[in-house]
DNA sequence: ACCGGTGCTGGAACATGTTTCAAATCGGTT
DNA sequence: AACCGATTTGAAACATGTTCCAGCACCGGT
């Protein structure tokens, strides 16, 4: 988080540890990221893992932040591309499933970390949560993604909080595997289409724009 | 649940099991449900409570189940009043999320619950955000909740999926502290307008319908 | 009354996250 | 080079989720 003091070997040592959580997450999940493992492995006494990092699922966290930096750093170089706003957005969500998927022991543990409910750990989510909806937010104006998160006017804010809770939330149940990744391609973008109009077509065709849903069923009294 | 073979002592006992873990929950959060506690308080032994459950997790899932079908009986005998879609189903969020709130630390544990990520709990969490959407499309349509998922359109089922996955990732961020209950609201109310529509006043005024967030921003190239 | 099986009990055992601490190390200062 | 404060190490200790198992209790059928 670039601190007020960044010491170079402290730095490279906390580096390590989350560098070698992710190996070992990649490739046992969760509980394969023994933290007497990940001490070993780094080459660092579990003690001074504990002095990084609070727990367990704080590791896991900055290892979510970790990618998620490199996502944003992926979609600055080759930003979704697209004619409207749906299809960049569209096209955002795909890129970042895929990113997710390809590495599906790393994916879920990350996801399953930033359920911990500590205050402290909360907020780095919340961290990842605000990249996510920048990414968001600059696929849906077409523009280069922003420094951190300057003019974003209320609207853009709540779609893209919008969009990204609805993003999280299925990779949340498709880290339980209900969800496949067909499926959450799918909802992702009837859910965008949804929220930002039908530039494109959708695949429930439906009375024109459908007349927005169940508005007057049930009982005419 | 309902299984086909329903001993009644079975049964028994495992709701007994259910309901020490949701209190202990109340009381202390996640870790208060430390489960020989549970198994002492329900007069069972720890391989008792393991054959019944696989893990804490999902001690955990099955009291979510079971406040959630609580909450569908409130909501069946006294459902969220309002003339049109929006307010109704923004009616039901408050009833929710009231509910949520009222007892902290049992919600914190059982949404940290729902992260687990094995495959078997998944199938049961999603069983949880059924009968949430179920409640969720019944508030739209303004007829009383179904039995348990009848005749949903595809349009329903799309709009209630989306709300629910938007109402479930607030209360993650709620569980961490980040959310207050005010701001719960707010978003929700607001995400349910964008939705479905303005029916309901917003509190930002803007530019008509607003034109579609960040239609064509940008590069004028 | 006996049998067989099914589930329960009590308790030990194990794995792993987390805490703690004395001794060793390191980097910079004098 | 000796010294100091901060940090790391190595190892033990704890807490708790999870697994295992041997013996007991109950229950329906013979």
């Amino acid at each position: 988080m670039s601190a007020p003091h960044a010491d170079p070997a402290l730095e490279e040592r906390a580096r390590r540890i989350v560098e070698t959580s992710i190996e070992l997450a990649e490739r046992g999940g969760f509980e394969a990221v023994r933290l007497r493992d990940v001490a070993a492995h780094a080459g660092v006494a579990l003690g001074t893992l504990y002095r990084r990092f609070r727990s367990k699922e704080d590791l896991l966290v900055a290892a979510l932040e970790l990618e998620t930096r490199a996502l944003a750093q992926r979609i600055r170089q080759r930003p979704p591309k697209g004619a409207d706003p749906s299809e960049r957005v569209v096209g955002f969500f795909e890129i970042a499933t895929r990113g997710m998927l390809r590495r599906p022991n790393l994916s879920r543990a990350m996801l399953r970390a930033t359920a911990a409910g500590e205050p402290v750990l909360a907020q780095k989510v919340e961290v990842f949560h605000d990249l996510m909806r920048n990414m968001i937010v600059s696929a849906l104006r077409g523009e280069p993604v922003d420094g951190d998160a300057a003019g974003i006017s209320d609207d853009e804010q709540l779609v893209g909080d919008l969009l990204n809770r609805v993003w999280f939330a299925l990779m949340m149940s498709w880290a339980g595997g209900v969800q496949s990744q067909g499926t959450i391609a799918l909802q992702m973008r009837a859910s965008v289409e949804l929220v930002l109009g039908r530039s494109v077509r959708m695949t429930i065709p439906q009375t024109g724009a459908m007349g927005r849903v169940g508005m007057q069923r049930g009982k005419p009294t």
